[in-house]
DNA sequence: GATCAGATGCAACTCATTTGCATCTTTTAA
DNA sequence: TTAAAAGATGCAAATGAGTTGCATCTGATC
């Protein structure tokens, strides 16, 4: 372990539970590692996954089944849609697609609204004669990754 | 019921049957009743809401499933992620692409063209590393219906 | 029409998720 | 600082969507 990472973990940790606390959720033990988890791996997890990555931390399986949901409701975790026959969660970082543009000269950054979904809700709100009012949405890929498409 | 009806209703069979038979699937009253049923409502259903809609022609459960699945592998239907618990399905008409919103009170359903999804696909691989083969998407709109919209 | 692969219904089963409840921990308010 | 209240947890039992084994039936093929 690098120096200073004890203060990092300390203060993440400070982090995460600030983020337990703004949302009126007691700060335990429990959420704390689960929140860690997802922070960790940045990645689509279900209850079982985020029960693997847990390790030495175990917490109850239906505890974690009822954190997913409080996390969701809070708008901590968003729901991901990935055709599984379970539900994968992630962290949810503001602003649900976005990317950055990079200064090269003095390294500012920039958040951008990814590729026109604003532009995509509002024509689909223009096409649509019972909706007014888009709150949310989900955009995934289905494909073949490169490894897989060896064969 | 109007006059024409039944020979429309028959060359409707008819297709049907067609479609069963172009995939190599037996053409079964079931399966005639269950496609029926997505041609007839035109939204998403899941085996629930096609057993409540197949009325008088009543299909197992357990067949409805398996029939569900069968016609996802052969293409007849496709499988629609609205962050429901359980799993819906469409009519995969090729030509008709089209997404949906969704009322998150009521959970109705409308179809939404929203084209330029060709364009998100290639500008998604150009910013993968690991995949260059996209087979499909799915991209869903959530939020408040008028109706649900005026309290 | 006989044969056979595939389809169906039924009942039992699986497995992710939920719930009831007693116990424990965090927060609060004195 | 501490006691009471509110909320969180673990465990075990329950739920419910979806699956599977099996005997029976039906559509396709000859």
């Amino acid at each position: 372990m690098k120096k200073g990472d004890k203060n990092t973990n300390r203060s993440k940790d400070e982090a995460l539970a600030h983020l337990l606390q703004d949302n009126g959720l007691k700060i335990t033990q429990g959420r704390i590692s689960i929140l860690e988890v997802f922070s960790k791996y940045h990645k689509p997890l279900n209850a079982e996954g985020v029960s693997k990555y847990l390790k030495g931390n175990k917490v109850d399986e239906a505890t974690i089944y009822r954190t997913l949901k409080s996390f969701e409701e809070k708008g901590i975790l968003r729901r991901v849609d990935l055709r599984n026959d379970s539900v994968y969660f992630e962290m949810n970082e503001g602003h649900h697609h976005h990317h950055h543009l990079v200064c090269k000269q003095c390294g500012d950054i920039e958040d951008v609204d990814v590729c026109e979904i604003d532009r995509l809700s509002k024509m689909a709100l223009m096409n649509s004669s019972k909706f007014k009012l888009i709150l949310d949405h989900s955009l995934e890929f289905f494909g073949v990754c490169k490894a897989c498409n060896k064969g």
